[in-house]
DNA sequence: TCTACAAACTAACATTTGTTAGTTTGCGTT
DNA sequence: AACGCAAACTAACAAATGTTAGTTTGTAGA
């Protein structure tokens, strides 16, 4: 996926190693069989292992980052705001599931400078995340629950989206956003 | 926590570290340091890391399992049953967090008949959830929507629960189980 | 045809890994 | 005092790890 030089091509590889078994579990001449190549060679075009993650990693956090500031910065109802947050995580997750473990999983390998970074983003998410409940709370949009509660029951269905979304394809994108919204919005007794 | 004989305690310390760390990334010199003891007396207590990571994932695999057995043989109503099972999830979550988090996350570490029993033990689980569900839409109780998006959305965040518990505990235990009940079944939106 | 260079290779390195063998230590029971 | 035993230790092992140095190969431009 993506360009095909080669250092995207071992991005994507890794990437894909890294989902099924750790960042830690996967060698470098692991990444290398996979690419046909020996581990040596893998250095002509990356620099080291911690950078494969790092260039991974960060990179999607930052697309997430954006996302965020894009839908927050809108003049758009909270609901409404939410249903594209819920279209940004189902979109991101369909191009490069993978890449979305990877942000979930492995995160905590990065290091010093990066692993700061990348938690400094987190944090800016999620606060944006809680602003737009706020909002939509005291506009009557949302229910009076608990703010947290219902933040990390939304965002842990959509952060771990790519688990299942990898066992189960049985609805197009644009079936799984309506579906999805319904389940995380409307909830699930009927006429509640 | 649990029984403090000094194989309990390593499995705990094990529990922990793979928690924070991920499996592989975690050495036996590195729980035989934590434990104050030396690599090669861990070896008096258990057969080999693989036997720690089994004795963890194995056991709490199959306190769910039983737990599933008896919420739908009880002839509860299906959002009752629900209730049940989400009570169950916060309780295991709350009595060993560590537990929990090898459960979702290094089960894939599992190999052989180890692996092939979890995967079978969680495709039960996973039936039976499906089975209380499909009872409550033919029942009227719950709401027709895609079957598959209700059940992951419900056990994406029960299943990571212990991740946002281990940030922010600001809620007594039975207040949990009702916040969530409340976000996870009623939904979101008000009024809806 | 010659040159330059990207991208592969082989060989080796210092560490770290899980694990084993054999030994010592301390304590409760005879 | 002597014994038995659980539980710690030291020392060592082969294998695997990330990475480096130096070399070869193929191809595009002069």
């Amino acid at each position: 996926m993506e360009k095909s030089d080669r250092k995207s091509e071992i991005l994507s590889v890794a990437a894909r190693l890294f989902r099924e078994r750790g960042y830690s579990a996967v060698s470098m001449r692991d990444i290398a069989q996979e690419m046909e190549m020996k581990a040596a060679s893998l250095y002509n075009h990356i620099t080291s292992k911690q950078q494969i993650l790092v260039s991974i990693v960060i990179r999607i956090a930052e697309e997430f980052t954006v996302g965020m500031e894009r839908i927050s910065s809108s003049g758009d109802s909270a609901i409404h705001q939410l249903e594209q947050l819920i279209d940004l995580h189902i979109e991101l997750t369909l191009h490069d599931p993978s890449v979305i473990a990877c942000l979930n999983n492995d995160w905590m390998h990065l290091t010093d400078s990066d692993l700061k970074y990348f938690l400094k983003m987190r944090d800016k998410y999620e606060e944006g995340f809680k602003a737009i409940l706020k909002r939509g709370m005291s506009n009557g949009e949302i229910a009076n629950v608990n703010l947290e509660v219902i933040m990390f029951s939304l965002l842990s269905t959509l952060r771990t989206f790519y688990l299942w979304y990898g066992r189960k394809k049985l609805l197009s994108g644009d079936e799984l956003k309506i579906q999805m919204k319904r389940v995380l919005l409307n909830g699930i007794i009927t006429s509640a």
